[in-house]
Parts: C-alpha cells; structure tokens; sequence
DNA sequence: TTGAAAGCGCTAACAG
DNA sequence: CTGTTAGCGCTTTCAA
C-alpha cells in the first residue's frame, strides 16, 4: 500500500485532477463558478460532491485577506453579563446578521486588562475581519487597546468618550436615549402631570446621562421644575431615589425611571406608602425589559428599543466598514454611527 | 515617494532582514527560541518589537495544521440558554482553560436544523481544532453532524444515545448525578425518613434519568416504597408534581427534587398546604443553583456540582484528544470521559 | 473561457 | 546553532 494516509482532506488539486480541469477552474466554480461553461461547472461541482471537497480555510485567508470572522469583544466586569437579557438579545441579533453575511463570530471573553495583551495579539494576528464591542466605562483602556491593533471596530453604545478630546471618532450603534426619554416625559406632561420627576443612572454611562438631558428637555419651567435624584440602574438603587424623591417632593405626580429595573423598584416604594400607580403618581421606565416591565402590577409604561435591531446594525456597520477599507480611503473613515429609534410603550403605569 | 503603501504589515522577512538573519531563525525565536543563541534572539526580539509584528494566523496554521480556536456549540433549541446560569458558569470554565491553553473560543450559534449545513462547513473547513457541544434531545441530528466532519468533539453532560446501537463512543464530561442523588436520598434515611418521594425531571435528558437511578438506588423496600411525580425542570413543574405526590401519599416526610427549581415549586406547594420543612417533611433539590438555592425560605439542602470545573474539564478532554489524534493513534480513540462528583450541602431544608 | 504560474507568510526538514 | 529550501492550499494575474 503506497498510500497509508487515513483519509487525507481533499484539496483544490484534487478535485481538479478528477474533473479533468486545472485548478483555478475549480476555484472559479466553487466562488460562484462565474465565466465558466455549464458542462465545467457541472463536471467539477460533481467532483467536489464525490470527493467531500471543502475549501481549506487559512489557504483562502491567506491570499484574500479575509477571514469571514467577526470577534465580539465581552469584558468581564459588566458583570453578569451573560445573564443580563439585553445583551442575550443584542447577541442574537449580531449572530443571526453575522450569518446573512457569511461571518463567524468568535466571542472574546475579557477577564481583566491583564489580557488585554492577549487580546491585542489575537486581533493583531488577523483571526478576524474587524471586531465589535461594547460600550464600556470612561476609564477603561481596552477601547485604545483595540484601536490601536487597527482592526475595525463598531461599538455598541455610545462610548462615553466618543468625540472626546484627541480620541479618534469611533463609529457606534446606539437607541436615542435622549429622544425616547424625551417622549416619555412629554407623555407624562400630556397626562396633565406637572411634578415629574427622574431617576437617573449611573452618572458613567453614557445611556443614563442621554436619557437625564432628555428628562432636561422635556421639563421646561413651563411643564414644571426638574427633580432628579441619582440611581444606579439596579432595583434596589430605583426603591432608595422614589424614597429620597418623596422626600424632598412629597407631592410629585409622575416618575420617570432611567430602565425599567429602577421603575419597578420606584413602583414598590410607591405602593408601600400607599400611593396609587397610575392614580396618584404615573411612572414610566425605560428599556422594556420583558422579563420586568410586563410583570409588575401595574404593568409598566416604558421606552421600547429595538435590541436585537440594533446588534444587526452593528454588524452592517462593520461590513461596510471592511468594504470601505478594503478600497482606496484610508483606515480612519468612519463610517457615521447609527441611532436607532425608540418607542413608547403604553401600559397601566402611566 | 517610491513607497506608498499606508501601513502594510510586517511579514517575517521583514523581521528577518531587518535583524540580520534568517526568516528561520526569526521563525524560532518568535515560537519560544528554542536552540538559538542569546544574542540573536536579542536582535530579534528587538527588530520584533521595533516593527510591531505580529505573526499571521493563517499562514501559521496553514502549515502547522492548527488553529488555536476551538468551537462552542449551541444549540438554540436549548432557549434561554444564554441566562442560564448553568450555561454561564460552563462557559466561563471553558473560556478560562481555553485561554490556559492559548485558544480562542469560537461560538457557534444553531439556531436550527435549518443550520446545520452552515455549522458542518464551519468545522469541516479547518476553522477549528476542536468543538464542544452540549448534550442534546435524544432525536437531534446536530451531534451525528458534527462526527460527520470529524472534528474532535467533547460533549457537555452525557448525551442520551452514548453507547447506544450503532453510535460512534463520544467522550463527555458529566457530574455523578446518580452518585449525587443517591447520597441526597441517604442523607434523608439518615434523618429518620422512611416514606421518600422523588419529583423526577424530564424523560428525555439524561441527567434526570441517572438521578432517577440514583434514588431507585438508595429508596430500597428496607428504607421505604419508592414513589415518583413527574416534572420537568421547573417550578411549576415541580409544584404540581409535589400537589400529585401529596394526592398519592399524604403522609409522605421527604422529597427528593431532580432539581432546585423543582425544589422550590415543591417547598411552596409544602407551604400553602401548612407542612412545615424539615420538620413535617424534609427536602433536597440538586444544582445548587445559587438563585434559587440559597434564597428559599428555608435554605435548600442540595446537590452541588462543580459546573466552572466541567466546562474547564471539557476542554482538556478535547485536548488530549486532538494531542491523540496529532500522533499515530487513529481518530476514534476516545479517552475517556469523565464524570466529576458532586457534593451534597445541607442546609436547612433537610 | 481556460490554464499556467506566481505567490500569500509561515514552518520544518535538511544541510552546513 | 543557523541558513536554505520546499512546500501548506488557495486565488489571481496573465497568456493562450
């Protein structure tokens, strides 16, 4: 037996050699088999059937330069972040465009900036054709760690240093935070409520501060005077403000919350000291997080955005990213950020 | 300007010229510098960093034949799999390990049948060294999929159809449920009781049934009759299947859930109908889910089961079996699997 | 329309 | 210990 190999993968070659063709007719049929008479075609596309044939991957990235692989880049300290359904949701979305275009996603899992090393070698390295990652806190380095591994990259969120001082525009995907907290303010405002006022979230996230410069924008002097007291995008952060409002302002007449969690949090204070929802105080939340804001009793009104949309715009984003760096403009066009719209969602609360 | 291109990076000739050596030479130091003499691996190193190069992937693994990138399968079916703190924790073991091992974790993503083309030209193209796959229905093609493209595979949680007719042996990891739920159900003889029930968990996993064995195993006609609700992993579940028992044998003392979730349906239902627990009936669930376990009013007594550990255990199988498969040996050696025990950890409920 | 040939960047014998 | 020399499997001019 001159021949011991187990089963060797087939090759280009190969299948050439049984279709009776040269190799770059085999290529030419398995990219789409543009410019190659239908008898060819056909004889090679049956050899490649007989044969098992795959395209060997590195081969084709090594020549083309690319990779058909995305990395999602996740850093550990968002906490719970596998958990959280937001981003199960955004995830999705990348995953399902990620595959309309042909791409893998290689999830990088970040524990800490002692890997962040790891993680410049790995996207250095050309594994992937450009990466995504999320918005994470002001003082975080990985941002210019990826930056400067010059692979492109879309963010979700508005990163709270976008547009800051010499940093570079990064092109990113967010929800108008501030149009939708705008919204829900002025729903509030046209149920006749006058006392409105706001939870806000963490003063480090770019989201919550959105969303309070909507609040500002809808409570004019005209609708009524600005009450903000500061939360923490937690249940518990939402319970401790409603308490700290109804302090200063025992007469409020409406409450808008920073996400849904700080709502219901505000909704049970609420209902401890015997106040009715929507009677006497009207709330409104933000996010419409399934998992809360259709469960509490009332049911909450709340700023719908389109999650998974979103995670699919970052991935669009990218590709069109690659095209245009693929072409004669330079690495720094940054192709313009999205925002995408959001919705208020009537419930009972409000 | 005789050279206008932007920024193209530096290839190992680069390096090798700028040093004054080889690209061997250069090759060896940047994989360890193995056998290469003190000074030359200082210019090297030099001229590495002076140019910022960064070895290309596909080039390396074009010839080396890895990929340093395993693939983690999911299967969609499994529907929140993502919030599943199980699945976190698996995924975080995996993750970490993978990184011990200077590999980068590829998810994959199956949302469908409809998929699984997708999937087996992924792993057959040589995208990967390896997948990991968790245990799926018993009627899922997914896993004979993936043997077709013959990359070596590691299985979370043993697979219902291992061993069976003409089924390829897979290696998996798995906790000792039947271990874990035999010493459950001794540590409840222990405590005196002599009518024992158990709320089983789906018929389709195995999991559920090798508890199943492990209270068949420990509830002897000696120790009192064997007597099993059946549910399906969930609290309601539970809660009607602890609604049946009750119907079934009202004068039961100890329950033994297939899972905390189930657990804790049961301990409600226990509640409404004014059993007090432990001391009217005593209760064990399996998981230790954090969650739900430790926040029960009482405490659940439960079954831990080191799932971080797992997932960490499943990628060295998945090593040692591409190690294997690299040598003489051919593909079908699998090692073993390997079933990790459980710990059982009391707490109030029993 | 098809084929021949030249690499992509790297590793791995094999010499020296 | 170091350099030379072949490729790995594929795409892509360039001719025919």
């Amino acid at each position: 037996m001159p021949e011991p190999t187990p089963a060797a993968r087939p090759t280009l070659e190969a299948v050439a050699t049984r279709a009776g063709v040269s190799r770059a007719t085999v290529s030419r049929v398995v990219n789409g088999g543009a410019g190659v008479r239908q008898p060819l075609v056909d004889k090679v596309r049956r050899a490649v059937e007989e044969l098992g044939y795959i395209p060997n991957h590195a081969a084709r990235t090594l020549v083309t330069r690319r990779n058909g692989a995305v990395a999602v880049i996740i850093a550990e300290p968002e906490f719970r972040i596998f958990s959280d359904p937001f981003f199960e949701q955004q995830v999705r979305g990348i995953s399902r465009e990620l595959t309309v275009h042909d791409s893998q996603l290689v999830l990088l899992w970040v524990e800490g900036p002692g890997e962040y090393d790891r993680i410049a070698r790995y996207l250095g390295g050309g594994h992937v054709d450009g990466a995504l990652a999320f918005s994470v806190h002001n003082d975080d380095q990985l941002p210019s760690v990826i930056h400067r591994t010059r692979v492109p990259v879309v963010f979700g969120g508005r990163p709270g240093w976008a547009g800051g001082r010499g940093e570079p525009a990064v092109p990113y995907v967010d929800a108008d935070n501030r149009g939708g907290a705008r919204e829900a303010v002025r729903h509030l405002v046209a149920l006749g409520r006058s006392r409105i006022a706001h939870i806000a979230g963490p003063r480090d996230q770019a989201s919550a501060l959105d969303r309070l410069d909507g609040y500002r924008d809808a409570v004019t002097p005209h609708t009524g005077p600005a009450l903000v007291a500061q939360g923490g995008f937690t249940v518990e952060s939402g319970a401790r403000a409603m308490a700290e409002l109804l302090e200063r302002r025992p007469d409020l007449d409406a409450v808008f919350a920073g996400n849904d969690l700080m709502a219901s949090g505000a909704l049970r204070v609420l209902r401890e000291r015997g106040l009715r929802v929507p009677e006497d105080v009207a709330l409104v939340g933000f996010d419409d997080m399934a998992s809360v804001a259709e469960r509490t009793d009332p049911p909450l009104t709340t700023v719908r955005q389109d999650i998974e949309g979103m995670g699919r715009l970052m991935v669009r984003l990218l590709m069109r990213t690659i095209g245009v760096n693929a072409g004669p403009g330079a690495a720094g066009a940054a192709p313009g950020s999205v925002i995408t719209p959001t919705e208020l969602v009537r419930r009972a609360s409000a």
